[in-house]
DNA sequence: CGGGCTATTTTTAGCTT
DNA sequence: TAAGCTAAAAATAGCCC
């Protein structure tokens, strides 16, 4: 019973933090399958439990969501520009993990004599070729799995 | 008032598809944030309206966690296997759209004069080019955001 | 552990403005 | 068109097994 009003902060006991976490993610999953089925809508969930497990679900599927996302993160394909409504994060206490990639790919770039334009500028073109990056490796993904 | 049970179907009205739409993607990323509250997990949730428009959230931050998700469907860094627990899709009605991008980038594979074993290798040598190319270039963008 | 129970809180469909 | 209201439905914390 949910006698007492939950307070929603992190839960210390791992064992009480898990059965929460699978309880949680699978309502989380239930809610995005009726928003997809009431609304017509595509989505995708994707959680990382703190153990490091993945779980994931999309409509039509996680990845083409998760492309999707990615082509209109750097959509200027024609010009247009769709807007992404990118919910605010609710407190500052989120420890980001630095990107600790060490291997080149050649791609180096003299970002100390930019200025402002050119690194925005940049900035679109690294997009734009992300999703063509990861659209054409998809697509030969797709095709070699007939 | 919820007076009768809803079914949950696709809604034909417009406006009235439009407004659950809204009241439940704000509803999703609640819980989302609950779950990420309590549970000290990483989450994102991408959704599509109809009409085309994306609303995200996520934690640490949408791209954070689609990255991770790239990184583990493709991942073989160092022999790690990450199983990813995928919900089944629940029903067979949708449209998956196809990949019609043109354009080439010079990754044309001779897919034809393979056998299934060297696919199966082009598969993970391409899901582990587009993690290191999707590594690389979010580490371009986000060291151009200083 | 994972599944079931249920009291209570939380969400939300339909309404009103 | 969007922003409250509210009662009924749905989710879920704590417990049992």
């Amino acid at each position: 019973m949910v006698r007492t009003k939950v307070e929603i902060k992190r839960i210390e006991d791992k064992a009480k933090r898990h059965t929460t976490f699978t309880k949680r993610r699978q309502g989380l999953f239930k809610k995005t399958k009726e928003l997809v089925k009431r609304c017509d809508a595509e989505a995708a969930v994707i959680t990382f439990s703190l153990a490091g497990n993945i779980f994931a679900f999309g409509h039509p599927s996680v990845d083409n969501v998760v492309n999707r996302y990615i082509a209109s993160t750097s959509a200027l394909e024609h010009g247009e520009v769709v807007p992404v409504h990118e919910e605010a994060e609710m407190e500052r206490d989120a420890v980001i993990g630095t990107m600790e990639n060490e291997e080149t790919l050649g791609l180096e770039v003299p970002l100390d004599d930019m200025g402002m334009d050119e690194l925005e500028e940049l900035d679109r073109t690294m997009k734009e070729m992300k999703k063509k990056v990861v659209d054409k490796i998809d697509g030969i993904i797709s095709s070699s799995k007939t």
